[in-house]
DNA sequence: TCAAAAGTGTTATCCTTACACCCATGT
DNA sequence: ACATGGGTGTAAGGATAACACTTTTGA
């Protein structure tokens, strides 16, 4: 309980660090994967690390080729079933996400996909999905009315609802993981079942939890983007507005309303104008923007705000 | 990278399970602590622990008697100074919140301390504090003026006006770890120095990175409550609204605008009112209200949004 | 009667959303 | 000319913040 106890117990345990290194071009959102796409990169805790954040950035360094600008924890996982081997280790593994550009080469063993790959249902930008009206939602009702007990049933609609947005509520593109976790239990994913009948209508599986890791990642991103401005981390240094939207709109994999977008990105004042203008936009020339230095600095969510009295 | 590396590896580790308990009595926030309030409650990860969090419930419970509803993980660390005894063995540190009611015993070894104890500096409620202007401005002052470089010097001045609300900025309730990390930065606090000179002016302090941990803990539970009823993990099942305001003004550690706090309440029909009347408020009687269960089963973010296009 | 807390009304302001429209370029 | 994307104006509606005020109890 205090310090002396926690040390003298130490299990045979490995630590293992997962990584989601997002890139967007022109209007892809992408990961670095390995094994032909179906794992995340990993790599585990060294001694030489000095914390966990120094000892991702190094493999990933090292392994990829790529130095994130911006990383940030997502989870700690570790369940006893995680292992491979016969005998008993503990598995724990660490998942950060990570933020790049994707110019500049890749080892010949990684490589990046398309993250809507593995999570269709979750780009919503031309169309909403057919997907979503012809196996989701029978089989998510499905899994509503598998359940005798009523009230379990009415949790189940109700849970389904707010995910998937229906029953006339909006779609929220950040409940990504909350999708994930519901398919999963309502087994519509072949990591749920044995192997024999993988079916690949919902998006290419992973290893292990990597196809999960990946939606926290995604669901974490759509979040932050919200109210921190990480975008500059997959933007290049100088970019026109109609980028940016698209940038954001890989991202939140949903049409953004252009107008709109274009007031709210000058009215936080993160951008500023080069005074260039870019000219093979297909229509007229736009202007040519750059992220204001003093915003890369200030970092400070607004966010959601109480009725705090004043003074 | 791909799984059969990681598993080659296998350090002398051990993995220690950190709770952040909280519970919030008659305008008081409060934390269940060990050694005196000097430490947060620790334990191993067990063996026979499932996953993490039913390995932190079961010992929670186990070594505190309490049975928190709401868990949810912070963060993990494992940097390698953290052990203690001279063999090099890798400590690692996941760490949890966790929102509980404070009836019921604790164990004698563990007790509830208000959380402004150690960070005295977040309640702004009745007055601002004394040692913001008297302490901590000065030696934040200090601490941007002792770099020598104009533009580092810019940056941290930038950084310190965000934290703690200066040049006319507002204070923003949710940097609570942001504060504390410059507080450490500006060797403000005694975990930064050596024990000798240890004031006790900025908070009690605590083990290790213990009132760090706190620092998290309370920075999620303050921006989680704005668009997440978690609320009511920590509240009675029937009360006033005034209660109901006094538990998040003691979580955001400011005054609330009663007659707007009451509409904002009302508006996302968080609660209904059950018809009884509270008579000893000191004035008019309360209606007593309880949290609608629909509501329970929710636990739908809203949050921000983007200027998404229509269909 | 007065203090203290409960509770209601109303307004000014800001932000979001939506719609309409003009501008500048290439084909 | 017209298609394509860039860019501006503006008005409706809702949410927020601030202020003023009434109601109901106990001392």
């Amino acid at each position: 309980m205090t310090k002396g106890h926690t040390d003298s117990i130490s299990q045979s345990v490995s630590v293992e660090l997962i990584a989601v290194l997002v890139a967007v071009t022109n209007g892809q959102p992408k990961v670095i994967t390995v094994s032909s796409g179906d794992a995340l990169p990993a790599g585990p805790l060294e001694e030489s690390h000095k914390s966990l954040q120094a000892g991702l950035r190094a493999w990933v360094a090292d392994q990829t080729g790529r130095r994130p600008g911006f990383v940030e924890q997502l989870y700690t996982f570790a369940d006893r079933d995680r292992g491979h081997s016969e005998k008993y280790t503990r598995q724990i593994s660490i998942s950060y996400l990570g933020l790049t550009g994707e110019d500049g080469p890749l080892l010949a063993s990684t490589s990046w996909r398309g993250w809507y790959g593995y999570l269709p249902w979750e780009d919503r930008r031309d169309t909403v999905p057919a997907l979503l009206k012809d196996i989701v939602e029978p089989g998510v009702q499905r899994w509503v009315i598998a359940t005798k007990d009523a009230s379990a049933r009415q949790a189940r609609r109700e849970r389904a609802a707010i995910a998937f947005g229906l029953d006339g509520r909006n779609w929220n593109e950040d409940l990504v993981l909350q999708r994930y976790e519901l398919l999963f239990e309502a087994g519509l994913l072949p990591e749920a079942g044995p192997a024999g009948r993988r079916s690949l209508r919902l998006g290419s599986p992973m290893e292990a939890d990597h196809r999960r890791i990946l939606a926290t990642g995604i669901a974490r991103l759509r979040a932050k983007i919200k109210y921190n401005p990480v975008v500059f981390e997959l933007m290049p240094p100088i970019f026109t507005l109609q980028q940016l939207q698209q940038c954001v709109e890989a991202i939140a994999g949903a049409n953004l309303h252009t107008p709109n977008f274009r007031r709210l990105i000058e009215q936080q004042q993160l951008v500023e104008a080069t005074g260039a203008m870019v000219a093979d936009t297909g229509g007229r020339p736009a202007r040519a923007y750059r992220f204001r230095a003093e915003v890369k600095e200030e970092r400070a969510a607004v966010g959601a705000r109480l009725p705090i009295a004043r003074a």
